[in-house]
DNA sequence: GCCCAGGAGTGTG
DNA sequence: CACACTCATGGG
């Protein structure tokens, strides 16, 4: 990557290898001390030096930096959703020590597509099958990066064509995708409130309550989504001793979590993560 | 080789 | 409503 813009910014608190390395995203790279990726159609290298963000890309564009900002949700105020959550005591002594991890934001698109692909699958597998969609479907950008393909570029895939790509059963989700949610509807669910665009991504092939809270959060940046996974679920049950179908823990982390359910969700399952690798727990049970 | 993964869809009791 | 079963596969 030859990169010859150079911008400095300031996203406070900021901690860019918790950020892009826990699983809301699959497409940045961490490369000799900085991180590589693509947002649209630019690729971008991000270096983080204490406060100071260094924000590298090609020349094209003069608003990179509110790019970058938009995708690491720089107007977050993330002081008055850890004092919201420190009334929590589970939550309270732990999460001080990740007021760095930022939930991000995802195009929507590329979101729907990646939790539909990341169902009954590990990180590095959900990365490897992006990888390859991204290789095979998407824009040619500088430095041989590729954009996430868009739905018109993945509709002239076959179901083969997808299952070829690794995907497995999720191959026909995504066939189904390209056909039922294009950028019209995408602009439409944008106004939806969180509980209507809940229910309509449900509707979606592949996208049950799990993906459609990941979708919600990430893409659509509803921050009281709280997607229940099985770290979720795990955590839920060893911290707060509570178990249930997804309706009843989702209505106790509504409860308890309120607006910033999505950033509390994002602290338990680092945390959960963290500790199942032979780390220590961050949170005290309740 | 075995186990499990940021689950969803479908059928059954 | 709650379960049970299937789906297809690669990374650890």
């Amino acid at each position: 990557m030859r990169c010859e813009m150079k911008f400095e910014t300031v996203i406070s608190p900021l901690d860019l290898d918790l950020t892009l390395a826990c699983g809301q995203t699959f497409r940045w790279r961490r490369l000799e001390g900085s991180w590589l990726g693509v947002l649209g159609s630019e690729v971008i290298r991000l270096r983080q030096e204490g406060r100071t963000l260094t924000i590298e890309a090609e020349p094209g564009r003069d608003d990179i930096v509110a790019l970058v900002e938009e995708h690491l949700r720089a107007r977050d105020d993330i002081r008055a959703v850890q004092r919201k959550l420190s009334s929590d005591r589970v939550l309270s002594s732990g999460m001080r020590d990740l007021k760095g991890l930022r939930i991000v934001k995802l195009d929507e698109w590329e979101s729907v597509v990646s939790f539909a692909l990341a169902t009954y699958a590990n990180i590095p597998r959900i990365t490897k099958m992006i990888e390859t969609l991204c290789s095979k479907y998407g824009e040619r950008l500088p430095g041989g990066f590729r954009a996430f393909p868009s739905q018109r570029q993945l509709r002239k895939a076959s179901i083969n064509d997808l299952a070829d790509c690794g995907l497995g059963y999720r191959a026909k989700y995504l066939h189904q995708l390209c056909r039922y949610l294009g950028p019209g509807e995408i602009a439409r669910m944008k106004s939806l409130p969180y509980d209507e665009l809940r229910e309509q991504l449900i509707e979606l092939p592949g996208v049950g309550e799990k993906v459609a809270d990941c979708v919600s959060l990430f893409g659509f940046g509803r921050l009281e989504a709280f997607p229940i996974d099985v770290w979720i679920e795990r955590a839920m049950g060893r911290l707060y001793g509570e178990k249930g179908n997804y309706r009843k823990l989702r209505s106790f982390a509504s409860d308890r979590f309120g607006a910033y359910a999505g950033y509390a969700q994002e602290y338990l399952y680092y945390n959960e993560r963290t500790i199942s690798g032979r780390g220590s727990c961050m949170f005290s049970e309740q």
